[in-house]
DNA sequence: TATTAGATTGAGAACGTTCTCAAGAATAAA
DNA sequence: TTTATTCTTGAGAACGTTCTCAATCTAATA
């Protein structure tokens, strides 16, 4: 009683299911039932205890609740930066998915960096976080030191890969479907005339390695041989890769025509060399792009659009059918991408059709 | 003993306290000062608890941590949508500084809708968190309702407003130096020629507010009217709003030779609206914009340039102090902007030295 | 009225930590 | 050797929930 009226003076205090209870004139079990809407409460008492609820702006700490049911209405996102495009629709469309099944998201940028994927991924088990959704910074040439292979391959906390796949781990996984997508875009091109197209992309995501077989096999497949010294690698890390791979590939191949960009971080600064260079599209060079943005529009791009709401809201569900059922078989599910055509892809410049 | 050992079998199963002490040999409490590094241990108790923590890869349950010490090292960002480029920087900016102190970020978007807000808010305070970070929906005009002040008046959990401030509530705000940025862009505008300048924002901001007080202010000190029908509003959630008022304003005021907007989610769509029209800046129009992006660069428009890094930085600094110290008394910060001039303002087009 | 089934309730253990407190061990001083 | 001082340690309470279990109460049936 005592304690009661002094917090009363201090309006800012918090409650407990306690301080319910006793203003109820229940048990806190009762109040619980109330609360948690299980069990059986008599009408008399479910009313003495909402209106003490009300009266003190009870709420439930969240804390205590994670530590006594073991789950914590968390789920994590780790993924390289918010700042990228496709990795901020990524975290809205899950979250949003999220907020509706009342779980919180935690946000965890690795900056590309290993260290930092581990880092985060052990914060998230001592955190009881409930699932995590990742895009791992893993390559496809590394592996996972033993040390750290529990972090991915535990049984505890479900885990779906997004986007990226890591080699020998097996989970989940959610992407576009890449290599069909890059056949089909590739063929556009080549449809068009072109048989002469660059590549930039950042090779070591496995994403990357699927649009390439799906470029390679378009190729193949019109007889047209295969030009490695045309594909050039885009270290994720480098600061306007975009525009030093288009410059190298603009100096070294004269005779291409067409520039195809895997990664949808490279795009603006591809556009920035063709604008040094006072090249246009599609006049002076057909340009074919991953991944929408306002920049694309502005600029007519073709583009290969991927439907990320789709990816996050995916996602989601089968993160939550996998905290219900973590024994549920493992599969990945590919999303369909739609080629947006636009104005940047014409025919080859050098070709009789051509400007 | 017999628990243990069932344990170990299933390698994922998580180990708590009490399993490294039994193994150590050692009370939990003599592990917890290991652990926390604090109190005294003999060096021989240590060794053995860290080969006890190293065999059962042990972590603290945090959850366990923050029901017992009262910190989640939690804190919640709460804003429109991380989609907006200037809230993933911030986010992006706040989660870097956060991780450096051990913090994880709590993302919380509130689609620029009241309820949102409120319910992210209610279940912040259920969750603990130690500190929150707001850019708030409240618009100017509008009034907190009682039943919901206090979960913005709150003294248990810190809180910042970044950018947004909410009149009648009082607490730290970080934001750019709107005012003086924007009278100062006005008047470079003004210095070229420009007196009829057409302004696009969303008015029911208090950011968007200081930076029409400082565009007014320039007008009045170069002894041009200002003329309210020049400024339209944009309804943050209208999508594409910025094409519909650049067209409203082209349409109605053939005077106008240059477009100032104020948002940075408005000026792509600004720029759809003057490709319709086939319009060049600074030939046709000129045009200046807050907030720079990839976009500003290639079409080299002249920016206003936010440091959302250094007000991310701030910000979390800031909450830290609070979290220390909640009774630090309150005060704003103003970041300073810069105004980066590229080549989309020019003289007007109508004047003796315009085209 | 006695009996039974079902509804309603509260006491108290458990979740995995932190941290106080008092006791025991080790060392230094007398 | 005894005493004082400092180190080191473990038992157990506390944080705020959930949930089991047994007890009580109600109403219906025989």
């Amino acid at each position: 009683m005592f304690e009661r009226e002094s917090r009363m003076e201090n309006g800012n205090q918090t409650y407990t299911i306690d301080d319910v209870a006793k203003l109820a004139g229940v048990s806190k079990a009762t109040v619980g039932r109330v609360i948690g809407n299980y069990g059986s409460v008599s009408e008399k008492s479910r009313k003495k205890v909402l209106e003490a609820v009300a009266q003190l702006d009870y709420v439930p700490n969240t804390i205590a609740q994670g530590l006594r049911s073991h789950s914590t209405k968390t789920i994590a996102v780790v993924l390289g930066s918010i700042k990228n495009d496709y990795c901020n629709a990524l975290v809205y469309a899950i979250e949003k998915e999220a907020m509706k099944r009342d779980y919180n998201v935690l946000i965890c940028n690795t900056h590309e960096n290993l260290d930092k994927e581990i880092k985060h991924l052990q914060t998230i088990r001592s955190r009881q976080v409930d699932g995590v959704i990742l895009i791992s910074v893993y390559t496809v040439g590394k592996v996972i030191p033993d040390r750290y292979r529990h972090l991915y391959e535990s049984q505890n906390i479900p885990m779906i890969f997004v986007d990226r796949n890591i080699i020998g781990i097996k989970k989940d996984l959610i992407q576009s479907n890449n290599e069909q997508a890059s056949y089909e875009a590739t063929k556009y091109l080549i449809s068009l005339g072109h048989r002469r197209i660059g590549v930039i992309g950042t090779v070591a995501y496995s994403t990357v390695q699927e649009r390439l077989k799906g470029y390679r096999s378009a190729l193949q497949e019109a007889g047209i041989p295969v030009d490695s010294s045309l594909i050039v690698d885009a270290e994720y890390s480098e600061n306007r890769a975009g525009q030093r791979l288009a410059a190298k590939l603009l100096d070294e191949h004269p005779d291409m025509t067409a520039m195809y960009v895997l990664n949808n971080t490279l795009c603006g600064s591809v556009l920035l060399e063709l604008k040094k260079r006072d090249m246009k599209t599609p006049d002076d060079i057909s340009l074919l792009t991953w991944d929408d943005d306002e920049i694309n529009e502005l600029f007519d791009i073709t583009t290969v659009v991927q439907r990320v709401d789709e990816i996050g809201k995916r996602a989601v569900n089968r993160l939550f059918e996998l905290m219900e059922n973590p024994q549920s078989p493992i599969y990945t599910q590919q999303v369909s991408t739609q080629l947006v055509i636009r104005k940047s892809c014409g025919t080859p410049r050098n070709e009789p059709g051509g400007g």
